[in-house]
DNA sequence: TATTGTTATACTCTATAACTATA
DNA sequence: TATAGTTATAGAGTATAACAATA
């Protein structure tokens, strides 16, 4: 074997090395990848996925969000939507409700269980984004954050 | 409609008041989201994908992986990497070569064509990673990148 | 005529199990 | 018995086009 493997990361000071690990797109593919394997993984008791919980929380934030509007936010195709939102409606966790000014269009509301339901999600989703961080410190971690969100509202 | 959206990112200020602006997990999966589409365009014209991009890339340093180490360096399944490589190998970008220590292993070299269409690729990838972050100072870029590769490796 | 939600469909990506050849 | 690569297959995720209702 050309590579000596170790761990669940492999051998770092080997791979180090490689021209991908400067590469921004490739890190954060990388990165996503076990971020997103962390969070399914401390939301599949609730019954939730990465994708769903998104959806939930931004239901439960007083937004009022139609269909169109998560589409865009989550970089979803709105035929996507369709699917998240009947599931988390056959759960009973949010409602569609006719825009009273558009009726084309439809509002995504939260019920109470669906509000119960996202502040046990977000408690573990925490758990599981400490988890995945510990590597840093809690400053590095907020400027992180700060550093994505310029690229995700920029 | 309850939110008002503009231009290809949204309204950010109504956005920034939602608490998935705050988790890690949606903002490195919407910004990944935005890197690989704008990486897949940049690459597109040279018949590559940020996925067989990296493969390339990481076989055209001198690390001589086997597929094995492809795999689990790029969170891929095996029979993932196996599809990756038939298709540079059908392009005659890369060679399988049989490591004469482990004869159960495939070691995988660049051919010279691999090594220019690599070299292309990279300038194509960080013009497009460049316009990506282009909201950031290069300082910032280079914290960023910093910040992600202690995750990527710890 | 254009847009929202919807359906159907296909295409890509990912995960699993089984097979072969080696170790 | 265990591992690397391979194959087949199914499941999840994503993208596209067309339709009904509404603007």
């Amino acid at each position: 074997m050309a590579l000596k493997l170790n761990g669940e990361n492999g051998d770092a000071s080997q791979w180090q090395n490689s021209s991908m690990s400067n590469d921004l797109s490739f890190l954060l593919a990388r990165v996503n990848a076990d971020s997103i394997a962390s969070g399914n993984s401390a939301l599949k008791r609730l019954g939730l996925k990465a994708r769903s919980y998104a959806v939930l929380s931004l239901v439960c934030d007083d937004l009022q969000p139609s269909q169109r509007d998560l589409a865009e936010f989550l970089r979803l195709d709105p035929s996507q939507v369709v699917t998240l939102i009947d599931e988390l409606e056959g759960k009973q966790l949010v409602m569609r409700q006719p825009d009273p000014s558009d009726r084309r269009s439809k509002i995504v509301i939260p019920t109470s269980k669906g509000h119960t339901l996202r502040t046990e999600a977000e408690a573990a989703i925490a758990t599981a984004s400490q988890q995945l961080s510990k590597s840093l410190t809690a400053e590095q971690r907020k400027n992180l954050a700060s550093l994505l969100r310029t690229l995700a509202f920029s």
